[in-house]
DNA sequence: AGTTGTGAATCGATTCACAGCC
DNA sequence: GGCTGTGAATCGATTCACAACT
């Protein structure tokens, strides 16, 4: 029932939103739990769990109408609010991030992008203009941004994480290896490649034990 | 003790592996699970059993020494063991994560890059020349790729992933929306900006509840 | 005296299986 | 007849708390 929703099933709601935006451009109307759960990688009992969470979404004998149960996925995850993202460190990285948020399609308005270099402050971005990082406070304050990614190099993630925060931030996605301490009613979602092949290489460390 | 170790403590052996190496670095000889709990964002009972699936590392009364413990968990994780990479797939994000595998302190040898796009292919990339994506198969037998970056456009991602496993390719890291289907064997992870942001923006639709 | 390693307890998430409803 | 929503059962992961050991 609606209720708390457990972190777990928060991490697969993206996939049903995807799931669920491909049915709605193929002219689909209804779907079962079945086709959402092969769709999605789940089972069929996890995704109706799932989606129980957020209510009675579905028609018993029947299935799930696809823009309905669209709309409260998307609504639960705040997908059409507007939660203004600012990106900080305009590396490589960065740089990959702010075309690929900014390209068509991207529901997440990119408000700003913040750098420290100043071979960067100034140049333009995937059609905008980097700020100094010592603006930082002042342009999350501007842009009333809601969210923030972190591409900066590992030795500065901890400070720039503090100083979001207390500008306002209330999300952060950090692509740094290290573990960041926020204030309670903060979120930090940290992903970082090497510790992503770190964890494969676990798993291929050895021949397949067919 | 030893034994199948859990998916959640495998997720975690990365961050204790980075915190080993600060130690290390600073020249720490003897930590505690106290320590290296604060240093990852932990608990400490929680550390001493994801080490513990590891064997007996430790000395009670006395903590653990660094090295040694370093040495266990890098051993589990494969690091050290040479598992090239293949990243498939070089626009703004293939571009920079294969910068960053290639930088100094990077532990993964990166062994090709592939693209399908004329444009691309040919040109040098962090010291690697692009290769076409006709040859993808050719390439992971060639170098004897393990592990593989999908950086590739939604649309072609289970194809591409499809080719990879079929040449032998193990795990896969995959930066798309979609879930990928691999058979028995081979390890998928997949690491979405945009679903990432979306997770976070179910933590921030609503003003903090303090 | 101090810290690990681990049984036992707790908590959370997944799966089963079916009653409830169209 | 068929599919959802959910109690009950299962499985897995975390935390507690202490015995084992230096």
């Amino acid at each position: 029932m609606t209720g708390p929703v457990p972190a777990a099933t928060v991490a697969r709601l993206p996939g049903y939103l995807r799931a669920l935006d491909e049915l709605a451009e193929r002219g689909v109307e209804t779907t079962s739990s079945e086709e959402l759960a092969t769709m999605t990688g789940v089972g069929p009992a996890q995704l109706r769990r799932d989606l129980s969470w957020l209510g009675s979404n579905g028609v018993r004998g029947v299935g799930y109408e696809v823009l309905r149960l669209r709309g409260r996925v998307a609504e639960a995850l705040g997908v059409g609010a507007d939660q203004p993202v600012v990106i900080v460190g305009i590396g490589h990285l960065g740089h990959a991030l702010a075309g690929y948020l900014r390209s068509e399609g991207s529901t997440y308005r990119v408000a700003a992008l913040v750098d420290a270099d100043p071979d960067v402050v100034g140049t333009t971005v995937a059609g905008l203009v980097v700020e100094h990082d010592r603006h930082l406070a002042e342009v999350v304050r501007r842009e009333g941004a809601v969210l923030a990614v972190l591409a900066t190099p590992v030795g500065v993630a901890q400070e720039v994480c503090d100083r979001l925060v207390e500008a306002g931030v209330r999300g952060i996605l950090a692509f740094t290896p290290v573990a960041l301490r926020v204030p309670q009613g903060v979120t930090v979602r940290s992903s970082d490649v090497a510790s992503e092949l770190q964890i494969l290489g676990f798993h291929t460390r050895l021949p397949p034990p067919r």
